[in-house]
RNA sequence: GGGAGCUUAGCUCAGUUGGUUCAGAGCGUCUGCCUUACAAGCAGAGGGUCGGGGGUUCGACUCCCUCAGCUCCCACCA
């Protein structure tokens, strides 16, 4: 045989890839059939492939292939976002490695730098992709900032200042001084973080100024902020500080006076329950200070620093000046105790630098208009989440949703397209050209070097929000009442998309909202939630850690289609994955014994000789059992279980197909195999290999090629799918009693170590009739099967039933009839325990009264079934103790 | 502190309006096999009082309450 004995996808997969990609199979445009799209989540631009995108790919590449085997036009758009600051921090990352520093670069340098970047690394992620065998429509491959891309962007950012919709306004924002710009609330993380409370001494003015006998104690984690102080809140009930209502009090070291404020907002029995107010960095105190019309002194720089304002410790760090102006209180005798205390602290999830809360100038969205609709669409399924639990985590966030911040102080983005006249005045348009047309509107005299555009950059997800409508047409979004391109009306809604929780809010609803907004539809049907990679430890797989594979190094190893088998078997949504490899040493297996089924098969020689009565059962039943089981798939598949589906091809084909069906037909070594059999089976094999293709796509496109004589551009990808059979339940579940029949003695086989080789003999007490006990004997190497009355103990045997059948195999010798005697007494009596509870239901007068006729039935056939295994035991105990 | 969710076999998970012989699957484990498709394999077996307690019901893994443990989201007491 020269098909060797272990599956190499290595020569496989690179061959067929190609050959998909060169007759343009995944390609699409719209026709007369029914469309089905699918955009993918860009992933970064500059990223590479990691565990999270291998899973989610691996889900979109199954659905989109289904979908194009069962007749639609299947669209998959690939493409990459241009993620702003994680690019330009990678960027600015490698200048530095350089020697160049951003701030010594304009502009238009630091940019030419990060396309050259983008240019170089860009493609990598996309190109790890079509190793996993995505089928995406490459010749559609959009990047977020295209030209037409960012068009777009920019449009909509106009579109929706003149709608009123965006400002420009201070705000508290999250300010990241490593990357130096504001991060939304989402971009935040909250960490547990070991910090210090100190307790400083707020010494009561005399009202001259000068420090009286009497003072205050406030408790802070952030004494370097004293400076910045702009009042001491207490609680107006606190009785231990109401003599002080009215009071003044020094700021320690400063020297400055800051009146004393009630306030409810501070917890009494926190701390001292005095608070001090600092408006300019903190997120509660500027809320207090804006209620309590208290001055804003902001001494914290872009990088954290202490600046001039501060008076002391200018120049240095926030966390070393912590240090600094703790020892100098305590030298000052202001330090009355400090204590260990664990806060939250926000981290910046791209830079991990400890998050500032910090005043600036941004532009917000507002979002309680835009969140509406895209609330009511999941509320009302038109947009379904899958799982539906996060309906839930949904609605409460578009119940509170809060403006949000777009404007980022980077370089690599969409630009703001907001422009400054010299008189301070802002005008938005598209471009300098109708921006200056604007600005001479309010000032005639205007050139175009007076006007200046803003500096700032569009939050990443401003351009993403536009990404199912922008890959179909660009210019649709932010013009609403255009007519859209021949492509958008046909792919769009899309139908289904695959992202991660984790981004529900980020991008999920927001797509929602944009797309309600311009193009009054949802973007897309079902959005399917996957859930987290996770170690087996259940920690998140994260670069940092190290703890994640490399998905290509594993694919080398195991074969991609291995790999998605893995992925896959693993992935309930919305349920975290704990990332074993032995899961995908599971699917490389698999793909291993798909490999050797085919290599037996076409072993054989074909003949027209007579088909044996077990080879035609055995195609009768895989007929139906294939029938009833492409049902189960495909209702699996549309709810979305896809594990469960991909476990129901698994288990056809390893445990129906190879273990019972081709051993059953399989001829003897050396013999020919009938050709009506070869024929069939041959069917089955082509049926299998399209019922798995969507799940393995290489492994499947090898065989089926070598099955048969294929024309040159013919591929199992674009055949028509396995449509569920009719099925005859009869067929099927006399088969498998049959089975039943062959595994119960194997086992009898194996606990009193007879040799398969040895024939035996079987009793069945009639009346029993089932086909399908013809394949008993050569699967389970019995002699005769004799069907009688009854059965003379004469000799010593074992029994077993299937179903309410009793089976008995005479045994001589070999048998302890001591043992079986106790054996048959354990089952008598737990049978004798079952039909007592049952008969209990029975009687009970409300049971019968209430419970559905159906479950009235199967009780009495329960009652039924398990009074005829007893009687069986009970004359076979009887016999026994007679011999 | 507010909200959501989870807890079923050693591991990962199913269990679909409360009712089929319903306590399941895969992996792992154990036993016996290198039986010419496959040891990345074949055959067989064992394994759980469904987190604890209470309640509703003719009937609860399933519904309610409660306790314990875990996860996530939101807000944050400086």
């Amino acid at each position: 045989m020269d098909i060797p004995a272990k599956y190499n996808p290595a020569i496989v997969e690179d061959k067929w890839y190609s050959f998909w990609l060169k007759n343009r199979f995944f390609h699409s445009e719209p026709d007369g059939r029914e469309p089905y799209a699918v955009v993918i989540p860009p992933p970064n631009v500059t990223g590479v492939l990691h565990m999270g995108h291998m899973l989610n790919n691996t889900i979109q590449d199954v659905l989109v292939r289904r979908a194009r085997m069962e007749g639609k036009n299947a669209c998959w758009v690939p493409g990459t976002d241009h993620a702003s600051i994680a690019t330009e921090a990678k960027v600015v990352a490698k200048l530095k490695e350089q020697g160049i520093e951003k701030s010594s670069l304009t502009r238009e340098e630091f940019l030419a730098h990060a396309w050259e970047w983008k240019e170089k690394h860009g493609g990598i992620i996309l190109e790890q992709l079509k190793r996993l065998g995505a089928s995406c429509d490459w010749e559609r491959t959009r990047f977020t900032m295209d030209k037409p891309m960012s068009q777009a962007v920019i449009n909509v950012f106009v579109d929706l200042y003149k709608k009123g919709l965006i400002y420009r306004g201070v705000r508290m924002v999250n300010w990241d001084p490593e990357g130096l710009t504001a991060v939304s609330d989402e971009e935040v993380i909250r960490k547990d973080t070991p910090s210090r409370l100190f307790y400083l001494r707020y010494y009561i003015s005399d009202g001259k100024g000068n420090p009286t006998a009497d003072y205050l104690t406030i408790a802070t984690t952030r004494p370097e902020t004293i400076m910045a102080d702009a009042a001491v809140c207490v609680h107006p009930d606190d009785e231990r500080y109401r003599k002080y209502a009215g009071a003044k009090v020094i700021i320690p070291l400063v020297n400055r006076e800051i009146p004393v404020i009630p306030d409810e907002y501070v917890t009494m029995d926190f701390g001292t329950g005095c608070l001090k107010v600092t408006p300019a960095h903190d997120v509660n105190d500027y809320e207090l200070g804006i209620k309590h019309k208290l001055p804003v002194l902001d001494i914290i720089d872009d990088h954290g620093r202490l600046n001039e304002k501060a008076g002391l410790l200018v120049g240095e760090d926030r966390f070393v000046a912590r240090k600094k102006i703790v020892k100098m209180l305590a030298e000052a005798g202001l330090l009355e105790k400090e204590e260990q205390y664990s806060s939250q602290v926000g981290y910046s999830e791209r830079t991990n630098a400890v998050i500032e809360p910090r005043l600036s100038l941004q532009w917000f969205l507002k979002m309680e208009e835009l969140a509406k609709p895209a609330l009511d669409y999941v509320e009302s399924d038109r947009i379904r989440l899958i799982p539906d639990k996060f309906k839930n985590t949904y609605r409460h966030w578009m119940e509170n949703v809060r403006d949000w911040c777009i404007s980022r102080q980077l370089w690599w983005g969409h630009r703001i397209p907001a422009y400054y006249l010299p008189g301070g005045e802002v005008v938005v348009e598209a471009t300098p050209e109708a921006a200056l047309e604007s600005a001479r509107k309010i000032n005639p005299s205007l050139e175009i070097s007076d006007i200046r555009q803003d500096e700032d950059v569009l939050d990443t997800w401003f351009s993403s929000w536009l990404w199912p409508m922008s890959v179909f047409d660009p210019e649709k979004p932010g013009f609403p009442d255009r007519k859209p391109n021949a492509d958008l009306a046909y792919y769009y809604p899309t139908n289904d998309l695959v992202t991660a929780p984790e981004i529900l809010f980020f991008w999920v609803a927001r797509m929602i909202m944009a797309g309600h907004e311009y193009c009054h539809e949802i973007p897309f049907r079902n959005v399917y939630l996957t859930g987290i990679v996770r170690d087996k430890q259940g920690r998140k797989m994260s670069k940092s850690l190290g703890n994640s594979p490399d998905p290509i190094k594993l694919m080398e190893e195991y074969g991609a289609d291995g790999v998605r088998l893995g992925m896959l078997l693993c992935s309930s949504a919305g349920n975290d994955i704990l990332f074993d490899e032995s899961q995908v040493e599971q699917g490389r297996n698999f793909c291993n014994k798909i490999w050797n089924a085919y290599r037996l098969v076409k072993g054989w020689a074909v003949e027209d000789i007579p088909q044996p009565e077990t080879s035609r059962l055995a195609i009768e039943w895989f007929g139906n059992k294939l029938g009833s089981t492409v049902a189960v798939v495909d209702d699996h598949f549309s709810k979305f279980r896809l594990s469960d589906a991909v476990m129901a091809l698994y288990k056809l084909f390893w445990d129906d197909f190879c273990a019972w069906y081709l051993e059953i037909i399989k001829p003897a070594f050396g013999k020919p195999v009938d050709r009506k059999t070869y024929e069939a089976t041959s069917g089955f094999f082509d049926s299998l290999l399209k019922l798995l293709h969507p799940v393995m796509p290489f492994i499947t496109e090898e065989l089926w090629q070598n099955l048969e004589e294929r024309g040159e551009k013919e591929s199992l990808m674009m055949q028509r799918a396995v449509k569920p059979g009719a099925f005859s339940e009869e067929i099927i579940n006399n088969f498998e009693d049959a089975l039943q029949i062959v595994v119960n003695i194997r086992s009898v086989r194996q606990s009193k170590g007879i040799s398969p080789k040895e024939p035996l003999e079987l009793f069945i007490k009639a009346p029993y009739s089932n086909p399908a006990l013809e394949i008993v004997p050569k699967m389970a190497n019995i002699s005769e099967i004799h069907v009688q009355d009854s059965y003379d103990a004469g000799q010593n045997a074992v029994s077993f039933m299937v179903g309410t059948k009793e089976f008995i195999i005479p045994l001589g010798s070999l048998v302890d009839m001591h043992e079986e005697e106790e054996k048959l007494k354990a089952e008598m009596s737990r049978l004798e325990g079952f039909l007592k509870s049952v008969n209990a239901k029975l009687s009970n007068e409300k049971f019968v009264a209430n419970a559905p006729a159906s479950v009235v039935e199967n009780e009495r056939k329960k009652q039924k079934d398990a009074q005829t295994k007893l009687d069986n035991i009970k004359s076979t105990l009887c016999k026994l103790s007679k011999a």
